[in-house]
DNA sequence: CGGCAAATTGAGCATTGTCAATGTCTGTGG
DNA sequence: CCACAGACATTGACAATGCTCAATTTGCCG
């Protein structure tokens, strides 16, 4: 009940959807020391190659991870919502190999690398659950790597959307069907290996063809079924089944 | 000093390097109950959809984990050389959501997933190597994305090239700048997203311009500076730092 | 030597990219 | 309340990277 509970409680509740944690582990992953930020829309986490002393527990907002080839086409590799620890890595690995940048204003909590270590060290179920997730974080990889690679523009825009559906409903930020998509065009590109260009006439042609609803920068799915077959889209790879249900308000 | 020994002991020399093992994680590891079995070539260790119980470490011989489309196109989405184990996630997760499948003739030693859980209940040091290394895949997953994304044929089949060199070598499964790539071009052609026929063109072109030299299956690297600037390629992603030295002969 | 998988090559095509102009929305300051 | 700036979205014309289809060659193995 004091004040840290609130602002780590997000975490807590998915981190318990991974597998049944007991009291004192409860208590040590709300005990975990951090400090909230306010970070900026555009504003960088992490920048690859920073040996980063902390990692970062999205608490509201958006943010994504991406690299940048040499010629300096940027490539969008995976998208973070409220709840998720950005960068647990961070605390394992030596040295970042990716960016991770604000999409939205967000607000953050960082917890130091040291925490994070003696609370793995310690709490072998804490460290199961975590570990799950970076290992369902792998999962998306893996699917992002079949959208780029073996999916047409359309299929692969489809997917993402979808995806987005399905993540945000669950984590209970996104109504049935319905929800706001924190990215321009050009950060879909990014994400899809496209250009903003396409991306643009694809969307278009999705409206036309009645299988998204776009005003403003909300999203509405009338036939979720015709676009997720347009997308070629199954939720085995985000492994809801491990999050036994129950996150979401109606 | 046992049968068993030997079989797991490049798996025991791989988790040494990413954090120091007691005496005791040593025993537990190599402790691991265990049968070896024969795959051939083509060969499926899991499928889509399975709930394994068991995980697979590569003894001898390589595989890939893949996806399929709707559409029936496929990606490579990995390549696992001996001392890796994959599917280390069908221990914590309930169903798979890919493909492995042996690219050559392998030897794999099978672990009940009820002895990973228990080994990583019980031994948090080990775990943490273990997590390491799925951390380690997952930074490999999102280049993948990147190189699928964001590099065109060129660049992109150089930048698989680099990968593979960096790796064996470090697993001391290759001479420096000449090793045998265990892929046909269609295989090569499902880890890029191209088609087998643009494979071919662009080795064929890679060969012109003397970045590589080809005989067989070999792939011989003359100027591993050329390549890796026509690859854009930098080793920061295979985290090799977490490596401390030595696991390759000369 | 035949059989087969894999590699190579050519010709034509199409999905997606490039470039560049124009339209739209939002927030801000006067 | 309106004008304007700036970011984002939309559209068109054209180019090109990579795909398709199909034939042919090469290398491997019994």
């Amino acid at each position: 009940m004091t004040v840290p509970k609130k602002i780590l409680d997000l975490m807590l509740r998915k981190f318990e959807t991974r597998g049944p944690l007991d009291a004192a582990d409860r208590k040590a992953l709300l005990e975990l020391p951090h400090r909230v930020h306010a970070i900026e829309h555009g504003a960088y986490l992490v920048r690859e190659g920073d040996r980063p002393e902390r990692s970062c527990l999205i608490v509201s907002g958006f943010a994504v991870r991406h690299k940048v080839t040499v010629e300096g086409a940027r490539q969008i590799v995976s998208v973070h919502i409220p709840g998720d620890f950005v960068d647990l890595e961070g605390s394992l690995l030596n040295v970042a190999d990716h960016n991770v940048q604000a999409l939205t204003r967000c607000e953050v909590a960082c917890v130091p690398k040291e925490a994070i270590r003696e609370l793995i060290a310690s709490r072998p179920t804490v460290a199961k659950a975590m570990w799950i997730d970076t290992l369902i974080d792998g999962a998306i990889f893996r699917e992002w790597v079949v959208n780029v690679g073996r999916r047409d523009a359309r299929a692969r825009i489809a997917h993402l959307l979808c995806e987005f559906a399905r993540r945000l409903e669950v984590a209970g930020l996104a109504a049935e069907y319905r929800y706001e998509l924190p990215m321009t065009q050009e950060q879909l590109a990014d994400a899809t290996g496209l250009t903003p260009v396409h991306v643009n006439r694809v969307l278009m042609q999705l409206s036309r063809e009645g299988l998204i609803e776009r005003s403003r920068r909300f999203v509405g799915i009338p036939d979720w079924e015709a676009l997720r077959r347009a997308a070629g889209f199954s939720e085995t790879y985000l492994h809801l089944d491990q999050v036994p249900r129950g996150l979401a308000p109606a």
